[in-house]
DNA sequence: AAGCCTGTCAACCGCCGAGAT
DNA sequence: AATCTCGGCGGTTGACAGGCT
């Protein structure tokens, strides 16, 4: 059985003020960041270790980005996301002065409903429309459909974004491509962003789906550990 | 003007993994 | 090996603002 996080019964909950947020930066630039369970008492605060933390992270930090995102921000998430899925940490590693939270939320209200209108599940990045399907498919087969299927049923700014998504590259490859070979000893981490082939049945898709986490659970390790060996503050995904 | 609906965003909750014991 | 503590993460919720009828 654990224990929760705090005394819920003293701590406040809600909105932070502007002293609580004072008497957190205060505490934080005189001490650094160092144990937030006992961070509130030490710093006369009544939220619990966790709401200071994730205050000072999505908040109080002094390099936050605050505002719109960028068009090549937004690019970045949509292949980050292809790549990576819900590892929003992840995902605002590579995204300078914005928080995993603030990425979470712009997904889910504005990305994940424009990829929905370009036709795309934003879930696996694949087309959604429910159009006919080669019987033996293969790569260059489904390439070919591609724009044709873009063009059912997207308004004409979604295909163009959608074309401009796929990138110049026609080829689409299966999701997992971006995992492949890594035999320069180097996290080889392909950003570009494909859209996978259809497959012809759900067996089928499971167990490219399994392999695919599993591949991209180890590239993420591996990521990780290099950039804690090299001090990085963002995790090197390029190439 | 009022009520309803929808979108956005800050914050909370529960779970998980890593490290310590 | 088992258990505990802590930090971190992702999913979800709720308050609020703005638009619409």
């Amino acid at each position: 059985m654990r224990k929760p996080c705090c005394e819920k019964l003293d701590t406040n909950k809600g909105a932070w003020s502007k002293q609580e947020d004072q008497k957190l930066v205060d505490y934080i630039r005189k001490h650094g960041e160092g144990c937030w369970r006992t961070l509130p008492q030490a710093a006369g605060l009544l939220s619990c270790g966790k709401s200071c933390r994730l205050r000072r992270i999505n908040h109080l930090r002094p390099d936050l980005k605050r505002g719109n995102f960028a068009e090549d921000e937004e690019d970045l998430i949509i292949r980050l996301h292809a790549l990576l899925g819900n590892r929003w940490s992840l995902i605002a590693g590579r995204l300078p002065g914005r928080t995993d939270n603030e990425v979470k939320n712009y997904w889910n209200s504005h990305l994940r409903r424009k990829l929905i209108n370009m036709g795309i599940d934003p879930s696996n990045h694949r087309l959604s429309r429910s159009l006919p399907r080669p019987q033996a498919p293969n790569i260059t087969s489904s390439c070919a459909t591609l724009s044709d299927e873009l063009k059912c049923g997207a308004h004409d700014d979604d295909q163009q974004a959608a074309v401009k998504y796929r990138g110049e590259n026609d080829q689409v490859s299966d999701a997992g491509s971006c995992f492949e070979d890594d035999s320069s000893g180097l996290v080889n981490l392909n950003l570009d962003l494909t859209i996978s082939i259809p497959f012809t049945s759900l067996a089928n898709v499971e167990e490219e789906q399994k392999h695919i986490n599993v591949r991209a659970k180890y590239y993420v390790n591996k990521a990780r550990l290099q950039s804690s060996l090299s001090g990085a503050s963002t995790y090197s995904l390029d190439n």
